[in-house]
DNA sequence: ATCTCTCTCTACCAATTGGTAGACGATTCG
DNA sequence: CGAATCGTCTACCAATTGGTAGAGAGAGAT
């Protein structure tokens, strides 16, 4: 709290580099499975440093969580801003957004994945920063459905349904991978071409 | 190893009942989060008796991965077998299938999701369980597109996909829930329907 | 009755965890 | 110049981790 206004103020690289790989190592191999002394040793400093811009591990948690959120909202808006108008191609247009840092860092949505076994409090607060993402995307499916441009639906379920997939996609590799999926940006390029057409098929009106 | 054939002959309930407790726990909060001694006190016994049935941490999450594995190939063949001729209402049925138990037990497909965390050679034990399950779900789409009763497609991407969603339906609740979704059995088979309609819309021929 | 084998227990252990206390140089400011 | 503040460090600490050694209760077999 003190550490972050101070921050704020004069120094700025040490805790981004704390953040950036917190994210990283915390997205990719879980929260309790990173110890603080691992994360110090990435950024070149000792674990005290650590405790020193974040008064506990929770609280570097929830600055990671932070982070991540922050994250996402830049990207997706960017996409929606710069999205054609034909509702089918703006939401191909956010899939894509979403998925290619998740490519780039897959700590992003690992994290995000994580959220169920974060404590209470600090899965309500995730929860909290994605809700209004996905509220978007209800809303705004809902008005393209009342328009007449998308297929009928209950947008709430097709909301849910969309974030389930991608975050299973960005976070599962390993099992794809298992029956000759690559994870390599043609491979998820692949799957997220299917991912476009299955919902071209079941959203066009 | 000893500990198995000493298993198969005189006891049976110690080893199950550690098994049992530790798909839920590791399922639901992670395996490194989850130490030996809880679940030895879950079990209600000490941490040294679990560490007689199961050589080291390792086998025994080795253990609960055969476990998993097994229940769920029990669980499809069920199902296909049950199920009526028609390609669609059978994919219905194996989703259907594969969501029952993931409600009932939150571990079953938390502990799948978690393969990227877990070591590599883990990892890799397990996905060569679940492979054969994508497998032969590829080789079915492929089979009935070939005959016309579904719509051409790449059947490997297509079950990545459903693979995909549904391991991220299950193991996604709290932020789906942030959204107004309820995690109950209503709420599950509302989402199911969704993507019940979806496969539908994707692939009737 | 004793011997053997199965199973769970008590008693430890070294390593690692998140976290505290406080010393030490470097900067900034009066 | 002196004082305060900032950022990192060394030195600890209690608690917990996965794991070992071995005692001992109970049941079956000889």
């Amino acid at each position: 709290m003190m550490a972050q206004w101070r921050y704020a103020v004069t120094d700025r690289t040490t805790r981004e580099r704390i953040l950036d790989a917190a994210l990283d190592l915390f997205g990719v191999r879980g929260v309790v499975a990173v110890s603080l002394d691992e994360i110090a040793r990435h950024v070149g400093v000792r674990k005290q440093t650590v405790l020193y811009w974040f008064d506990s591990k929770e609280a570097l948690v929830d600055g990671v969580l932070d982070k991540v959120a922050a994250e996402l909202v830049i990207v997706i808006d960017a996409a929606v801003r710069a999205a054609p108008d034909d509702p089918l191609d703006r939401i191909d247009a956010v899939v894509r957004a979403v998925f290619r840092p998740a490519v780039r860092r897959p700590g992003l949505l690992g994290l995000v994945r994580e959220v169920s076994r974060l404590s209470q409090g600090q899965a309500d607060r995730l929860a909290e920063r994605i809700a209004p993402l996905i509220d978007r995307a209800v809303a705004y499916l809902g008005d393209e459905m009342a328009a007449g441009r998308l297929r009928a639906g209950d947008p709430r379920l097709i909301a849910a349904l969309g974030y389930a997939t991608i975050t299973g996609i960005a976070t599962e590799p390993e099992v794809l991978r298992a029956v000759g999926w690559t994870a390599d940006a043609a491979g998820l390029r692949s799957l997220r071409d299917e991912l476009r057409a299955f919902l071209r098929a079941a959203l066009q009106a």
